[in-house]
DNA sequence: AGATATAACCTAGGAGTCCTAGGAATCCAA
DNA sequence: TTGGATTCCTAGGACTCCTAGGTTATATCT
């Protein structure tokens, strides 16, 4: 019997195609195994657990998502980098929406396979250097990151499950949601101290 | 031996506090079962299947948060509502995580059931509600609920995944995310027609 | 090239899960 | 009190995750 050349990348790979086309809860051992042409058990030479494989591919979606936002930014600044930057976010949501979910989930993930992958860490760097146009400083710099990241974010989740009703069509919110944070990062309230609730 | 007085509600309850517990990929029709010292089969005549109780947990999920926003936001207005609102929202994810999770799920939900419940329509006619004090108009008003509803999602989603870093506490980010978007409200860009990308 | 060591892949099996089928016990109503 | 409906049960099949231990293919060393 030839060997199937297997790897933890390969299996990866394999789980993460599963995840977009069938949903990640039905990204199996077996199910995985299956596609590739091999016993369940084999996997686990690979891979220490279904949890690993699922944090995986969650490091992998953060990798790939961050460089389609790379190279879309490159180059620009202002307005045109952050619809750039947007719409990277958003199309790789639609396109792979099995790695992406596997995203969201409560990270579980082996520590130093994290520091390996620099997906993540190299999303925030982006997010920082889009900003740089708007002459923010810290903290307030930080709290744009984050709104951003969670409009971002929250936009595509709520549009994957089914939250926006049909009357209008979400690209055209969206659209709108890039002018309205573009003219709110354009006139970034000031901090008041002592507000706390 | 003495009934055990189930009922597709109790049932629901029980799943809806072991995902807060455990976290709701735990939640398996034994470990409900268990929890309410029955054998797993007999909860199959109050609820359809594992993916109908998930169902039920994210309709459930959905009215509480409902009820709390409606509560805190009664007799407020503006800048007010909109933090009540908010912090509503924010308060019930942290309290009850693994119902909230829920209602992440692309929804699968039996129709008739999902008629019934009252929460995720009347969510949203709350959030019309709350904008009304800004003077926008559709197709502004809906645009502006989108952009609310990813936003608040979005932040507590990511910050549930552990997203947001240690550097800043996530609760001042959130009060300045809070500020920016009552002042993106009360400014709100006009639409530019032919702006489609 | 031949021998050896390392690693990949296998079979076998235990424990847990979802769900169905059909039987027994309990509650309710006439 | 008795009949009927419903609740809950036992039994079991198919699937899942994962471990243990055995084979076989590949890589390395002499």
């Amino acid at each position: 019997m030839a060997r199937a050349g297997l790897t933890a990348e390969r299996v990866t790979i394999a789980g993460a195609e599963l995840a977009d086309e069938v949903g990640l809860d039905q990204v199996t051992m077996s199910q995985v195994a299956r596609r590739l042409g091999v016993k369940d058990a084999s996997l686990y030479t690979h891979v220490r657990s279904l949890e690993d494989l699922r944090g995986r591919i969650a490091l992998l979606a953060a990798d790939e998502k961050t460089i389609r936002i790379a190279e879309t930014t490159a180059g620009r600044a202002g307005k045109d980098a952050l619809i750039a930057f947007a719409n990277a976010w958003r199309e790789y949501a639609h396109q792979h929406p099995g790695r992406y979910m596997a995203t969201q989930t409560p990270i579980q993930i082996d520590p130093e396979l994290a520091a390996k992958a620099p997906g993540p860490r190299r999303a925030v760097e982006l997010t920082y250097g889009m900003l740089r146009g708007y002459g923010l400083a810290e903290p307030d710099l930080t709290d744009a990151v984050r709104l951003l990241r969670s409009t971002f974010h929250g936009f595509v989740a709520l549009e994957a499950a089914g939250g926006f009703a049909h009357e209008r069509s979400p690209q055209h919110s969206w659209v709108r949601a890039l002018d309205a944070l573009h003219t709110l990062l354009e006139h970034w309230p000031p901090s008041r101290e002592g507000d706390s609730s």
